[in-house]
DNA sequence: ATTATAATAATAATCATTATTATTTTAAAG
DNA sequence: CTTTAAAATAATAATGATTATTATTATAAT
């Protein structure tokens, strides 16, 4: 792997966004500090990334993936109001205790997702804010 | 909500198969009764269904959403060699004890989906099957 | 400095999904 | 039964997210 400073910029920012940046908002970012690239570099870069484990790809239903640098076990949660994702702690699961259904699956992976509303979005007055206010 | 032939099938598709089907394998597999459906017809009807709480919709990375209609609370596998999804029981979660991120949230929903590979393509002669095998 | 390789920007193409519209079904009212 | 209004459909176009193509440029090893 080749260095090149868009995929340094395209990692430095999602490693630190808070928000779990999608491609779209990392393209946004992005530009500001290299305005001439490309969205394809930004989707070619999030993906190697994510093949080389140094980020994970988030999906939730009718939203567009979103890239998280953080690698330890945890969860998400989508607001379902700004449509924002956010971090939240593991809860406690026994995965060798898991009742398989049709006979043995070799388990790799568990992403445990929440939907709900965030204390913004609570609070009233940011009913249809968005992640472009972190951009 | 009117009756209509279409949207019975659809419902009965999902509900009978296994496999939670993709809109596209619903399409595939109600055209055979009702070969002038049309694909947005199937799309149409599955959100509405999902809207009605009558089916869930699943999302996993990479992947078309799937459609199922079982409705208590259970989990999702994603097979990776075959793409097929299975269902799991639901390990036991205390969403009480969950310490949460940014403040409060009102969490809504919880989607545990876990990937592997299923017993069939670990029994190495349907390494590359898919759903298709259900049509 | 030279050169092979990998990465890029720009753009076109694809795939999944949603919207539009003219026509047909449904089901309720006369 | 007809008539009629609402809802659903088929066909198709449009959208949005993502991936592929290609000619050019940057990287890093010789």
């Amino acid at each position: 792997m080749k260095y090149s400073r868009q995929r340094e910029l395209i990692y430095k920012t999602v490693m630190e966004n808070p928000i779990h940046p999608s491609a779209d908002t990392v393209y946004a970012l992005v530009r500001k500090e290299q305005p001439t690239i490309s969205l394809g570099t930004v989707y070619r870069n999030l993906n190697l990334l994510v093949r080389e484990g140094m980020l994970q790809k988030i999906s939730f239903p009718n939203v567009s993936d979103h890239f998280d640098g953080r690698l330890e076990e945890h969860c998400h949660i989508l607001c379902q109001q700004c449509g924002r994702v956010y971090d939240m702690d593991s809860p406690r699961l026994d995965i060798a205790a898991l009742q398989k259904r049709p006979g043995h699956f070799r388990i790799t992976g568990c992403h445990i997702y929440f939907t709900g509303i965030c204390e913004a979005c609570l609070k009233h007055f940011n009913q249809f804010e968005s992640e472009d206010e972190f951009l």
